[in-house]
DNA sequence: GAGTGGTCTAGACCACTGT
DNA sequence: CAGTGGTCTAGACCACTCC
């Protein structure tokens, strides 16, 4: 017996996946689908949730029903790291042409809107494990937010953490007006004489929390990609630490790894 | 005007993260809700949808609705090529006893079950192109589903290609009874005289398909991350491409970068 | 104003779980 | 059997888009 919901949607769905349906196009109306299925209202609705859980369509209030564009744009990738490890000693002149999310969206500097806010906290429990530090350490928490100057919603949500008493000996560090900091936080750590020898980033992917999907601006039906990147220095020790938060329909991230030759 | 399902669901949002929720609880029935909030089955159902939909909760048929728990348990490296590398020109009896899934989990041989298909195709379009060869090309197609012993579900599933051309001259490679190759793909390619000198892996999220959803036992409110590994050998030619999907709530993959020295 | 999706009601009956 | 969530009906009214 299979259900009514399930059966209209697997109707539609067969048609999108046979390209009946293509991208952008308008899906038949609920009132329409409803006198075709003979199904009530809300069992039609239903049917339609799915579809948008599975992340095939795209409800426009008002206008209809559509079929749900692919889009992967971003790139984000593990050359950026060496890059930016380069760019930290790069004169200064040079530091300021571009940036890290320039790399990668080969973008230039006029075409981004950045915003950057710091403030100290004690870390709290979690942070303070994924760091190596006691609960409480004083630490510099920056948060950014990255979009296209075209576009209204940022297309990552970034938290930074720094442990204080590392960075304290060059006071610009705890100022956040001194944004953006040509040359990035590499160049900000390379001014108390740290060097980062290795990045670590731990992905998974999860359904948005509300709060995500209002500041990225994501429909229902998307996912997240949730990046934690962690740079030990020389020494073997964290330095810093960042959450990111990614649109998963519209980033691919990319780790190069080279091998040993024999 | 607040929506009176959102209302509701704010504030069992609330109760969660306050942590007056806890993992593993159960929520108020919906006939309870119903009560409370003085509204209708419906709506107190949407309520609940839009807190699966974030993963928050997980619906039990006949025993109530639950705060879930999050888990992340299999880790997934890149590490791990540097190792199955090294392991394809290891001696047979040490390729015999463990195998990349069981290098990530720590696990042993016989605790994971396998399951490999292949097949004969000419190359469609998306994986001609992403693989750089032309369209129709002959390919080897190979499946593989991997399932802890205890569980019933596999936690990955896996759409690996190689061209045809390349692996004709060893017969074994196109003969799934083979499976599983001590040693794996790489000591496969091996025998065909392949190194391979890097890997690419590409890595996105979205919310799973229902064929997904279904193979991995995914409850609502999860997504999937889709990982494209690309394997180079060392003329720079694409050899072996893989798909693989993980379930987004329980793999982690760790991605370490190894920078220059100033 | 016509057409679209969004929210909501007040029920009914079914399917699954545990006792 | 009681309690739970799952499906479904037949409507009502609202909010948004486009002409």
């Amino acid at each position: 017996m299979a259900k009514a919901y399930e059966k209209i949607a697997d109707e539609l769905r067969a048609q999108i996946r046979a390209g009946q349906l293509e991208p952008g196009d308008r899906l038949p109306s609920e009132a329409d689908l409803i006198k075709s299925s003979g199904r009530s209202g809300p069992t039609v609705q239903q049917a339609l949730r799915v579809l948008q859980a599975e992340g095939l369509i795209e409800k426009q209030h008002g206008r209809g029903t559509f079929v749900r564009r692919p889009r992967t744009l971003v790139q984000r990738t593990n050359m950026r790291h060496q890059w930016e490890k380069d760019r930290a000693r790069a004169p200064e002149q040079k530091r300021l042409e571009t940036g890290s999310t320039e790399h990668d969206t080969g973008l230039g500097v006029n075409d981004l809107v950045f915003h950057a806010a710091y403030r100290e906290i004690e870390a709290p429990k979690e942070i303070a494990a994924a760091m190596g530090v006691d609960e409480g350490t004083a630490l510099v928490e920056r948060t950014y937010r990255t979009r296209y100057n075209a576009e209204r919603n940022p297309f990552s949500l970034v938290t930074s953490h720094l442990i204080r008493d590392v960075v304290k000996g060059n006071p610009d560090l705890l100022d956040e007006t001194k944004e953006p900091w040509p040359g990035g936080t590499w160049n900000q750590l390379l001014t108390v004489g740290i060097e980062i020898d290795r990045i670590e980033d731990r992905v998974t992917a999860r359904p948005p929390t509300v709060e995500e999907a209002e500041e990225l601006g994501l429909p229902p039906g998307t996912s997240v990609l949730v990046l934690r990147k962690t740079s030990y220095d020389t020494d073997n020790r964290i330095v810093e630490m960042s959450d990111v938060t990614l649109p998963g329909d519209r980033t691919e991230m990319l780790f190069t790894t080279h091998l040993e030759r024999w």
